[in-house]
DNA sequence: TGAAATGTTGGGGCG
DNA sequence: ACGCCCCAACATTTC
């Protein structure tokens, strides 16, 4: 029995792993990693630079634990949808096993090289992994997908039965030798095009756990106290790795199940979160371009030019918008809190599509997920399934003040703002005229009170009249 | 996983 | 002493 393992970027570990584990018990195992120009042809990849450096790290790590197994990462280069089927014939392999994907493009991939790999009568095994409950298996009574949390993380609870993790397997069978001339290497960042960014988190599985463990000793306890704290490393910081897969979601569901207390409750929650939006885009895969509440597909959003190069320049004016810019340039990372106040001011208070807000974070995300990334903005414009309402509307200074109370966040990512105390710093506008002189801190682009009245009134009229035709 | 406007209450200053 | 007003402080409503 010959099984190639798939492994495809959202799943770089050896850890609970199950095709690798499944596969580990057959007598060859071919690991393979597919360079597919998808991704990696140098015009795509440099519009993922950090989740690149992030990919290419993991793929490193990973290379190196199968190695210590006493395997190997096959590396190939070319489109998935012929690479997997020719390697599978060419190799004589008996089933290929992989991790599923949620996303639509992933989807229609695997639905064509299941069809390629059929004609070759080679089963095509794919095995959960992404999520804690398969996309598609939390339904509400009348059998549909639930539309909004609550309910859902209910059914959650009630229903989904998350199995222990997998242990790596204890050794793997060398590669066979005759695979022929197709093998290539792991590219460099620089080959790609990308300037290395030395302030990302390391990839790998083994850069993963030693995140994770410092959550578990100093963050969980705290975690629903301290994660809305801009200014604090509250929360886990392990978004890259559930998007890579470097730490599967039901090991870090496991890692924290029998704690008790609000901190791993709060963090549970979250990842239920994220269950929540995957199954929301295998339900609805048009959500990548489409609005969830239709009446927002005519919605009156402008483009503004300016306006939308100064947000991501992080020039704006509102200190928690800017930081939140320049943090997200800087490490790949914006802290939730501040990506919802960023979200909200470019929706609302710049009247902006959502959907320039989502291209601009996934191009620079670490973390950077389909199915998360697009439920946030749709949550924070107010069009997203189970969003907040429309007229709730983030006041960047109150948010500033509540959750970055000494301003220190806003320090640290806008040094302009160094002088300023915690009186002044979320609102620069009111500070001593002397003060502001020497920062050389851009005024605010837009009065905050006529900015909200202005997206109040434009909303109003819009979601007013698309309802009563409705 | 808001903010602002509006409404209500009650203490205290004051004529 | 009393009523009136002011305005925190809190509650409710509205967007």
């Amino acid at each position: 029995m010959r099984t190639l393992v798939w492994f495809r970027g959202k799943d770089l570990r050896v850890t609970d792993h199950a095709p690798l584990h499944e596969a580990a018990a057959v007598v060859e195992v071919i690991p393979v990693f597919v360079l597919d120009p998808f991704f990696f042809a140098p015009e795509r990849a440099q519009e993922l630079p950090h989740r690149m450096q992030f990919l290419l790290e993991s793929l490193h790590s990973l290379a190196a634990n199968l190695a210590h197994l006493g395997s190997r990462l096959v590396v190939v280069s070319g489109r998935s949808v012929e690479v997997i089927p020719r390697l599978a014939e060419q190799w004589q392999v008996d089933r290929v096993a992989a991790q599923r994907w949620s996303e639509p493009f992933g989807i229609e991939r695997d639905r064509r090289i299941a069809k390629a790999l059929d004609r070759l009568r080679v089963p095509f095994d794919l095995h959960e992994g992404e999520t804690l409950a398969p996309p598609g298996s939390l339904l509400n009574q009348s059998g549909r997908m639930f539309g909004v949390f609550t309910p859902f993380a209910r059914a959650f609870s009630r229903e989904a039965f998350i199995a222990a993790p997998l242990p790596a397997p204890k050794s793997l069978p060398p590669v066979p030798a005759d695979l022929g001339r197709m093998e290539t290497q792991i590219p460099s960042l620089e080959a790609l095009g990308i300037q290395p960014n030395e302030r990302l988190q390391p990839g790998g599985e083994k850069a993963a756990r030693g995140r994770l463990k410092a959550f578990l000793d100093s963050g969980l306890e705290g975690y629903s106290d301290t994660r809305n704290r801009m200014d604090l490393e509250g929360t886990s910081r392990l978004s890259a790795d559930l998007k890579f897969g470097t730490l599967s979601a039901r090991s870090l569901w496991h890692a924290v199940a029998e704690r008790d207390g609000a901190g791993p409750r709060a963090y549970r929650n979250e990842l239920v979160w994220r269950d929540f939006a995957h199954h929301l885009l295998w339900h609805r895969p048009d959500l990548l371009t489409q609005p969830f509440r239709p009446e927002f597909q005519t919605f009156p959003w402008r483009e503004d030019a300016g306006a939308w190069t100064a947000w991501h320049d992080g020039q704006t004016g509102f200190p928690v918008v800017d930081a939140a810019a320049r943090q997200l340039q800087a490490t790949g990372f914006v802290h939730n809190r501040a990506r919802m106040v960023a979200a909200s001011f470019l929706a609302k208070q710049l009247l902006t599509s959502y959907q320039w807000g989502e291209a601009h974070y996934m191009k620079w995300l670490t973390d950077g997920d389909w199915a998360n990334n697009n439920s946030g903005w749709q949550w924070s414009a107010g069009c997203g399934c189970d969003a907040q309402p429309w007229f709730r509307i983030f006041n960047p200074v109150l948010q500033g003040e509540k959750f970055d109370p000494l301003g220190d966040y806003v320090r640290t990512w806008v040094p302009e703002l160094g002088d300023f105390d915690a009186k002044w710093i979320h609102q620069p506008w009111a500070a001593p005229a002397a003060l502001r002189q020497r920062s050389h801190y851009p005024e605010p682009i837009v009065d905050h009170p006529a900015a909200r009245a202005r997206f109040l009134t434009v909303a109003k009229a819009h979601l007013g009249s698309t309802t009563t035709q409705a």
